[in-house]
DNA sequence: TATATATATTATATAAATGTACTATTTTTG
DNA sequence: CAAAAATAGTACATTTATATAATATATATA
């Protein structure tokens, strides 16, 4: 077990110190922050033997995932959730290894676009077992209902931080 | 709204691409993500004007609600979900700011004990009226019922991450 | 056309996170 | 008791991430 009882404990604590603080939505911030961990680190366990780390692992899967097949930095700095100065350098990074190609866009010759090489989807789908068994055993605790509420739920909640 | 629809599109055109891929744990893991950088970035808004970052918070947060009102570095590190080597650099940090204190401790003397200065707790004690507002906007489209269910749910996901 | 806006990149500095190796102290055990 | 093992902490190097500003080019618009 993650050991989740001792923030609870100290979110006992701070709320005995300081009555106003906001437990319920502080706990789930907490649990998010701790999960997310988890994921973040098991998945990097996962991907170290591709030699991927997750930032990578994301970027190749928004490609992989794009109706079109290409997406431009921008797009996929947006879709991945990192600053677009961290795009430049992770998209070289790929590029130096061959599983993403850049080319000028046709229609906005500002735009670049991305693309998974054959070798990195070669690449994505030799990994895609090994990450399917890792999704799997992650969700296993839950029953599909479970999951499909919990994921209402988290749309629900994120909602409310889109400022 | 935080554009979570084009998520959902590119998860449903990996499943496509690739039909064993396990499309709800996956898609919890993708909200999960997503969730946690916008609190991630909202806190550190947040705590700018404080001249602290989340991380820093974390740790002060982490003593003012420990029982004993003071931690050893590792336990600080395992409370705060940082590695060890990371702590050194945070508390070093906080100490310099004057917001935490060092000792040494009595009963084995390989520890150090960690506690928040009266100046850090005055810090602290000023911007939480800040992070309690926030955390209640972030909180306020569930309702009290919605967030105890979430809750559960989410420690139920957390207790099969942890091997 | 002149000006403003958008896209991508580069350069640079800084901050944050991790990995490895090392020291010191305590505990274990042979 | 002495040697080995465990624990806690630190120091250093490296990797990863972010922030900012500057540049080049393309597009939009007044």
């Amino acid at each position: 077990m993650s050991d989740f009882a001792s923030t609870e404990q100290r979110l006992a604590v701070t709320c005995r110190r300081y009555p106003d603080f906001p437990r319920r939505p502080a706990t789930l911030v907490r649990l998010i922050k701790h999960i997310h961990k988890l994921l973040h680190d098991d998945a990097n366990l996962t991907l170290k033997p591709y030699g991927l780390n997750h930032p990578q692992y994301n970027l190749l899967m928004m490609l992989y995932g794009s109706a079109s097949g290409t997406m431009s930095p921008s797009e996929l700095a947006d879709a991945a959730g990192e600053k677009s100065a961290n795009i430049t350098r992770l998209t070289n990074e790929l590029c130096e290894k061959g599983l993403i190609a850049r080319s000028g866009s046709a229609d906005d010759r500002r735009k670049i676009e991305l693309s998974l090489t054959s070798q990195g989807q070669a690449l994505l789908e030799s990994l895609l077992p090994d990450i399917c068994t890792l999704l799997a055993k992650q969700g296993r605790h839950l029953t599909v209902s479970e999951q499909s509420q919990l994921e209402k739920l988290l749309k629900k909640f994120l909602s409310g931080l889109a400022d």
